[in-house]
DNA sequence: AAAAGTAGTGCAACTCATTTGCAAAGTTTA
DNA sequence: TAAACTTTGCAAATGAGTTGCACTACTTTT
């Protein structure tokens, strides 16, 4: 599947700015954040950087993380993901490198709430020292 | 143990101010943001309240969550933790009432980390609805 | 094809949590 | 007491995220 078809796919109509934004993510092996994103272009603006991003959340592409860094991340949904509780995965953001890794092999096991709380979502963050950092 | 005494086990001289922030922390049941404690006050600092929840947090006294809301959270921790793997808990914040709950009954598993990662503390955030908000 | 309507973009300005600089006040040490 | 160090209060800076608005591009209707 191409970019367009993937924007198409998640009913986004592809417009120069969202294939390159998307294009971006697929090439990144990690998680991105808006700056990250605005940075790799000469010549780009901040707010449709943004908005594209939130388009893209709404619309299922891309799931965000806060990783910690004051920064939210932005990373690609795998095909047909509808970002229900068992698409729920780890990420992990080394302490040096800053980068964000979506952990997308394993999925958050079932955990004990309180009685009465009905789980949504969920934002994991791992925090240490990747394998390029050590 | 008293207030002071708490302070003064985790090295933190007992001012005023940090009594009082202590205080506060104690007698949430919930976890709280700087905002939050410096409206419980009259006439308070704000950065004071920001480094004195510095203070705690460098010394162990509390933790912090990021629950997404925009604003971190800080939860007093339980005796002589010392924030290590083992005392890492789930916290669930309600996207109603915005309220952050420690899960402390519950500590995180044994997740399965790439090889060479390392693993040094986690923030593990569930949303949902609490049970107050049902 | 022209007009009208709708969606996307660029720019500037704003919000707001967090953080810092600095001088004043308070505390401890010699 | 004097010097050294710590804490506080105030004001200002930082920086990510967000919004208003005018302009452009695209789509649909006449
Ligand atoms: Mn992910
Ligand atoms: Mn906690
Ligand atoms: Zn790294
Ligand atoms: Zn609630």
């Amino acid at each position: 599947m191409n970019l367009e078809e993937k924007l198409h796919d998640r009913n986004i109509k592809p417009t120069a700015m969202r294939l390159l934004v998307l294009e971006a993510l697929e090439n990144a092996p990690m998680a991105m954040s808006l700056n990250d994103i605005e940075l790799m272009f000469e010549k780009a603006d901040k707010s449709t950087i943004y908005r594209t991003l939130k388009t893209f959340e709404k619309n299922k592409l891309i799931h965000s993380i806060e990783d910690g860094s004051g920064q939210v991340k932005y990373a690609l949904c795998p095909e047909s993901c509808e970002c229900e509780l068992n698409d729920l995965h780890y990420h992990f953001h080394c302490k040096k490198c800053k980068s964000t890794y979506c952990l997308s092999s394993q999925h958050i096991p079932k955990i004990e709430l309180p009685i009465n709380f009905e789980l949504e979502e969920a934002n994991m963050v791992l925090n240490g020292i990747c394998a390029s950092c050590r």
